[in-house]
DNA sequence: ACCGTTCATCGACGTTTATCAATGAAAGGA
DNA sequence: TCCTTTCATTGATAAACGTCGATGAACGGT
């Protein structure tokens, strides 16, 4: 495991990936393997608006600089965009991220429509 | 994080999971959360033999029991399938699981054809 | 000019993880 | 019956991770 970054998301099944693919790919998956990273992703996936730090720490059993923390590493892993509004920071899904994951795990034989 | 276990693979933006099916969506993300694991399930992935521990350990740049500790979180995982063949073991893709994930990151306007 | 609110960062702590060398179990020859 | 090969498990260790309370920066209202 040795080379240098690559982009995320290379489809796993449709040939074979170089290390740095590999750390990339294991890059976006460590970002969503903790429950309370999930459910932030699943709540800002499913709501419209951004969402405030603090909204989000209501709707979880966490202290608020735990929750910053998940967050920021949602951001890092480039699966969250943040938006500051005076005082208040909002989280919203990036979508596109969420566009190429939505390829990871496509098989060969497989295709897609809209 | 109090509830108990789930079935994996709820799609992520297609409505509010609750805390168990967060929690075993994230219990696949930790099993996918290590380049090493992601480079055996891209080689299983991409072989149409299932492959023994020592093909897959030459293959990498680890030790045996480190492959068979990862291989065994890809099996707890439902990744993976293991078979025995007298003294070999033999891994290969759980093609299920994949089929699964794919859905995982689907967004709701979002239809997949064959 | 003050005060309250919102949020990020820091320091500390306990837990989980990845790794290896050593060991052990089971199968297949010679 | 012994030796070799394959693989899983154990024990040890260092690094990474998740959590909280405390702190501090920035903004907005009074």
């Amino acid at each position: 495991m040795t080379s240098l970054p690559a982009r995320c998301c290379a489809p796993i099944a449709a040939g074979r990936l170089d290390d740095s693919q590999a750390q990339a790919t294991a890059e976006v998956f460590k970002a969503l393997a903790d429950a309370h990273r999930v459910k932030i992703l699943n709540l800002l996936a499913n709501s419209r608006e951004p969402v405030c730090v603090c909204d989000i720490t209501d709707s979880m059993e966490l202290s608020q600089p735990t929750v910053s923390f998940h967050l920021k590493k949602l951001v890092s892993a480039g699966l969250l965009n943040r938006e500051e509004r005076g005082t208040w920071s909002y989280y919203s899904i990036d979508g596109d991220a969420l566009k190429d994951l939505d390829r990871i795990f496509q098989t060969k034989e497989r295709t897609r429509t809209r």
